[in-house]
DNA sequence: TTGTTTCATTGCAATATTACGATATAATAT
DNA sequence: ATATTATATCGTAATATTGCAATGAAACAA
């Protein structure tokens, strides 16, 4: 089918799921470590960074944004973009939480 | 076209993007879960667990099982899963670097 | 042997994702 | 006004993912 049954799965399970699809693709990885490094980072500088078409890596800008990671700002022509820190945090929060699990015991098997 | 353009991604990217792509799905999410609350686990446990068909869940399986984040041991008819602990370290090393990435000047939009 | 149980695999339909050319839009420059 | 630049959106082709019915395989039970 290709649809994900949510609606069987807890809100936790589908929020960890939705940001772990936006970190699905090398692109989005890259666009996000690119504009970590430095720390603001014009559109058309991505384009030329990652080696995708424009209108490719408009696209992952648009998924990253819709998830709240980057916030994009006009700057005349040009758009600048930014992780949104706060929404980073709480999203770092779920998943380190899931990464997190721990097991006492030993393996069984 | 569906198919991410790997060869331009760094090793780190790649890997992060498949470990990410593994807990795409909600159904996988749970399964790993119930996998670190149960320690050990029967795969028809997590069939009614879960309310995916067994086909279904035997696929989230043998993708979690490939990437090396779970292994299986068969006990008669059955078949016992749990973490691989080892894989599991690895991966939340790689993953916890990503999602530590840090900025300290200012938002900037 | 003949079922029975449990899980894996196959095959396929429905949907999603990825990539990009073509085009639209919006700000600025001339 | 017209051109230029930068980005977004549309449309579409290629591929991937999801889900399950049907079936296969392997261990066990009677």
């Amino acid at each position: 089918m290709g649809l994900a049954k949510t609606e069987m799965f807890t809100d936790e399970q589908n929020k960890i799921s939705l940001f772990a699809k936006a970190f699905g693709h090398p692109a989005r990885v890259a666009i996000l470590q690119h504009l970590f490094k430095i720390d603001t980072c014009i559109c058309g500088d991505l384009v030329n960074e990652i080696g995708l078409a424009q209108p490719t890596i408009s696209q992952h800008l648009k998924e990253l944004k819709n998830l709240g990671l980057i916030k994009g700002n006009v700057e005349g022509t040009s758009v600048c973009y930014c992780i949104d820190k706060e929404n980073w945090a709480s999203m770092k929060d779920i998943m380190t939480h899931f990464l997190d699990q721990d097991i006492s015991s030993n393996n069984c098997c």
